[in-house]
DNA sequence: TAGTAGGATAATA
DNA sequence: TATTATCCTACTA
């Protein structure tokens, strides 16, 4: 099947780039105008990127906002896990770090000590959102096939994450408006060319994007500096299967799922992850995903579950010893 | 009606 | 060539 839009077109798209949220791309090729980035960089900043995050929750986070408990539960001990933007006036070319203060070494009261302390709380809390942000990006990076930056999509890579963000968010279908748009089209679009495309969800579009572009420009900034990532866990890890241009296969993908239970538990989740027995909860919405994951719009239960009793015979994936509907079990376990 | 099982064949990387 | 997609029939809950 071919993807639709493969002719690019840059129509209604600005000639320059608005929202690039710092820096620039040297080496890319690509000519980055920023005087025009900065206004939105400031505002991004101003807001402080904790601010720009929360406001998008409601959007990002509408299968299951469970995770959030953890950001209440977290150690403090987990503050400045990763490099993060502070609100500053003028960018700084330097990789950032999050540095511990001593207050009373600076000599500080304890009025400042205080503010000391409510910032480094909000740091940790910085630090827990991005990190959290970061991995739904690097998961839906993964399920898709698509590279983490925006700006490197193509015409098909657009129109996945068009019909991906639809998919999770429950956004009316907006594809058909940014068709024969590639990611270097749509990261040159305002808010108000996207809403002029897609008056229903034009906004929230750009605004994923937006999320979409800080997040790869993190990432950037993180692989300049060191390798510290949050609370040890590797994000953008190269280990992964569809991250090395390897196909990812279908036990693996639904592992993938299975282990991100805060975004896909509602369609599919473990009975006894130590058996490596699943269910799936929701088998069209699981078929969707698959179909998004490998481009097959017509995918479904009925073909999903043909190529997942084709691991029978490999010793993959079984039936559980007691059989039930949508049950199913990894011969080996996680 | 939806899910299960498996044969056959085509498409794809 | 291996894997997956697709289509099919038969059967079950």
């Amino acid at each position: 099947m071919s993807s639709p839009g493969e002719s690019l077109s840059s129509e209604g798209s600005s000639p320059v780039f608005p929202s690039r949220p710092l820096g620039d791309r040297a080496g890319a090729g690509e000519t980055w105008e920023m005087e025009e980035t900065k206004p939105r960089m400031e505002s991004l900043e101003s807001r402080g990127l904790t601010g720009f995050y929360l406001s998008c929750f409601d959007m990002l986070f509408t299968e299951d906002s469970g995770w959030l408990v953890k950001v209440s539960e977290a150690s403090p001990g987990l503050a400045c896990a990763m490099p993060f933007p502070t609100p500053r006036t003028e960018p700084s070319e330097e990789p950032e770090q999050c540095p511990v203060i001593d207050s009373q070494a600076l000599g500080l009261s304890p009025e400042q000590d205080g503010v000391q302390e409510e910032e480094r709380s909000l740091e940790q809390v910085q630090s827990m959102v991005v990190g959290e942000v970061l991995k739904d990006i690097e998961t839906a990076c993964k399920l898709l096939n698509i590279t983490p930056d925006p700006i490197e999509w193509s015409c098909s890579n657009v129109q996945k994450w068009l019909l991906w963000t639809e998919h999770l968010y429950r956004l009316p279908q907006a594809g058909k408006a940014f068709q024969e748009l590639t990611g270097k089209d749509l990261c040159a679009m305002s808010e108000e060319d996207f809403r002029q495309r897609s008056p229903q969800c034009g906004d929230t579009l750009h605004a994923h994007l937006d999320i979409w572009k800080s997040a790869a420009w993190m990432k950037e900034r993180c692989s300049v500096g060191d390798s510290k990532i949050t609370g040890g866990e590797e994000l953008w890890s190269e280990a992964d299967s569809s991250c090395s241009g390897q196909p990812i296969h279908l036990w693996q993908f639904l592992r993938e799922l299975l282990l991100k239970p805060h975004n896909y538990g509602r369609c599919i989740r473990w009975l006894n992850k130590e058996k490596g027995i699943f269910k799936i909860e929701d088998s069209a919405h699981v078929a969707r995903l698959w179909g998004l994951r490998k481009n097959r719009p017509a995918m479904n239960y009925d073909k999903l579950s043909r190529s997942i009793r084709q691991y029978y015979k490999k010793g993959i994936i079984r039936k559980p010893d007691v059989s039930q509907r949508l049950v199913y079990q990894f011969v080996h376990p996680v």
